[in-house]
DNA sequence: ACTTTGACTTCGG
DNA sequence: TCCGAAGCCAAAG
């Protein structure tokens, strides 16, 4: 699971960026965002600058924020205000990284 | 086994 | 746009 999530954030290419719910999907665990700061600060070796919180606002605090913000700039990665150009640079993923979506029996997602 | 803890998200005011 | 409350889920202690 670590491993879904880490493979995913691998996947986001250079110059472009998701966000913490939108891997968590993509890793096959929605809902599982918090999950996937966990493994951000766990893992390294990953773009960890690439991931930012939902429409594009960092959630990072003091001067990691203001590095990541750098460090996204320096790939070509565009901000307004405090959030980075989502509809331009939002990587999409194309299916979870690893075998079935499911691991945990949980529903397809009918939301409401 | 139970409680606490997040680099989260969404909604309402 | 900013702030607080509630929902979420697995790992730590």
């Amino acid at each position: 699971m670590v491993t879904a999530i880490s493979n995913a954030i691998r996947q986001i290419p250079r110059g472009r960026v998701s966000t913490y719910g939108a891997i968590a999907k993509a890793a096959g665990y929605p809902r599982c965002a918090r999950h996937v700061a966990r493994v951000l600060r766990l893992v390294d070796g990953l773009p960890w600058q690439r991931v930012l919180g939902s429409g594009g606002r960092i959630s990072l605090r003091g001067e990691l924020a203001l590095e990541q913000r750098f460090l996204l700039e320096a790939e070509g990665v565009r901000f307004r205000g405090r959030r980075a150009d989502m509809k331009m640079f939002e990587h999409r993923f194309s299916s979870p990284s690893r075998k079935s979506p499911m691991a945990t029996g949980r529903r397809p997602l009918p939301r409401k």
